[in-house]
RNA sequence: GUGAGCGUAGCUCAGUUGGAUAGAGCAUUAGACUGUGGCUCUAAGGGUCGCGGGUUCGAAUCCCGUCGCUCACCCCA
């Protein structure tokens, strides 16, 4: 019993930094998450799709973009002792396009909905839900430039957080552009920034090399000041663009799901194209996005692909599952130990000789597909009955001498304390006329 | 990567201007007429006070370093 060790180990081990277990009490959320994506992904048509953990450097470099922080100083890159350099994926878009441009599968069907679930890796200084092993849902709608079906991935996420319950959720929502119109606006935007340029904050400052649509999203005052006066990106959309973003927004009113309309919506990658958004929650402080995605009119061109459109997204789900504890935390209507199902029916044996008995039985119930525990510590009837009632089983089988001595077993129910004898050949079939479940 | 705060039992936290065997609640385990759970009562186990160094007669408390966590920034798939 003793769980201390004699030996004191010198050192002891920790799960790396910006890495989280997860226990058996918190599975419960995980699943629940993981099982709402999987059914809402598949109700509208998305398939699975798992790709590598890791894939070759180059493919984020061109996805990505070489300038970017991600690329720059974010990833996990290794070489695998041969002359490639291979990279932990830390996202899942271009991974998704290489698979789908590596079978050709543009060939067979040009248009084609992909879903996926797994961990990304990003070597950052850990926060609240932001890990440097995370994990993210998310889809791909691959082959088509329809405003509609940037609705759809919209509306597929929105379902998943109204399937789990979330509420407080917003969808913002922009249109960044594209190849044709974004430059235009950037360089007026430049333009007219550079005549504020002492007004802004040194990061700003810098930022007007750098990467300018970044300043209309910074949160110093006097940088809002003047971005508030700044032209909105809305005002220099070519026609196509302008065309899109109406489609986006009506259909999204014409389906029910109400969105701010945020022109300080930026995008850290270049790959993105007309309609960016991002779902937030308003009790994760400063970084609150639970998901994000948009529009990608150049990535498979970009890794050497044909040129076609697709729009996707990415769930955080770390930052889902924290969303979601912050709203159960204040209803109060959630227990913190959140565990998962219990078995239906608990053994007690008395002695070494029922134990054995009880083992069979045991195995004979879960040959009959019957949920059931039975007690390996050698632990007293009051203690094995504490335990039974902890795990919540609703029926307990005592084989003591007694029983074994007649050849039947007591069924307690434990819902009401009533108490059943029956022959020990007949419990299967007995607990099978209860229709329990499996599980729980 | 930058800045700030924090680090005491499994968990949530007390710990007075540095002072004696470091506490509570919850959880765990065991008992309360010997084969029965929940409620109640009683008791027990569990901490080199994150780690290392320094100041001091004396450090959980002060100083330095280190690791980790948290929050914010950078950035964000």
């Amino acid at each position: 019993m003793d769980v201390n060790t004699e030996k004191k180990v010198e050192h002891t081990f920790k799960a790396p930094r910006g890495t989280e277990d997860i226990l058996p009490t918190k599975w419960a959320l995980w699943r629940n998450l993981e099982e709402a994506g999987r059914h809402e992904f598949e109700l509208c048509g998305y398939y699975e799709i798992r790709t590598p953990i890791f894939e070759d450097t180059r493919l984020f470099i061109r996805s990505i973009g070489e300038a970017t922080d991600i690329v720059e100083k974010e990833m996990y890159t290794f070489s695998d002792s041969e002359d490639s350099s291979i990279t932990l994926r830390p996202e899942n878009t271009a991974p998704v396009m290489r698979a789908y441009l590596e079978y050709e599968l543009y060939k067979t069907k040009k248009f084609q909905k992909f879903y996926y679930i797994g961990p990304q890796f990003r070597k950052e200084r850990p926060q609240a839900g932001r890990l440097r092993q995370f994990h993210q849902m998310g889809i791909e709608a691959v082959g088509a430039a329809a405003p509609l079906l940037d609705v759809e991935t919209i509306s597929v996420a929105t379902r998943i957080f109204d399937r789990i319950g979330l509420k407080g959720y917003k969808v913002k929502i922009n249109s960044i552009g594209c190849e044709q119109c974004r430059p235009v606006f950037r360089n007026i935007l430049k333009e007219k920034l550079c005549e504020h340029e002492k007004a802004l904050c040194e990061l700003c400052q810098s930022r007007l090399n750098r990467n300018v649509f970044r300043i209309l999203d910074c949160k110093n005052d006097a940088c809002k000041t003047v971005s508030h006066h700044m032209p909105s990106i809305n005002d220099y959309l070519c026609e196509a663009c302008q065309s899109h973003a109406k489609s986006v927004r009506e259909a999204l009113l014409e389906i029910g799901i109400p969105y701010i309309a945020d022109a300080h919506l930026v995008r850290g990658l270049d790959y993105y194209t007309k309609t960016v958004y991002e779902i937030t929650h308003a009790s994760l402080g400063a970084r609150d996005a639970i998901c994000a995605g948009g529009r990608y009119d150049n990535l498979i061109s970009d890794i050497g692909g044909p040129s076609i459109g697709s729009v996707g997204f990415a769930i955080g789900m770390e930052a889902t599952i924290l969303a979601l504890e912050n709203v159960m935390a204040r209803h109060k209507s959630v227990s913190q130990e959140v565990c998962g199902p219990s078995p239906s029916i608990y053994v007690v044996s008395i002695s070494e000789e029922t134990k054995k008995h009880g083992f069979c039985l045991l195995n004979i119930l879960r040959n009959a597909n019957l949920s059931a525990d039975f007690d390996y510590e050698g632990r007293s009837l009051k203690a094995q009955m504490r335990t039974a009632n902890k795990l919540g089983v609703k029926y307990v089988i005592v084989l003591g001498p007694d029983e074994l001595a007649r050849g039947d077993v007591k069924i307690k129910v434990m819902e009401t304390g009533e108490e059943i004898v029956l022959k020990q050949n007949e419990v299967p079939k007995w607990f099978l006329n209860k229709n329990l479940s499996t599980m729980g």
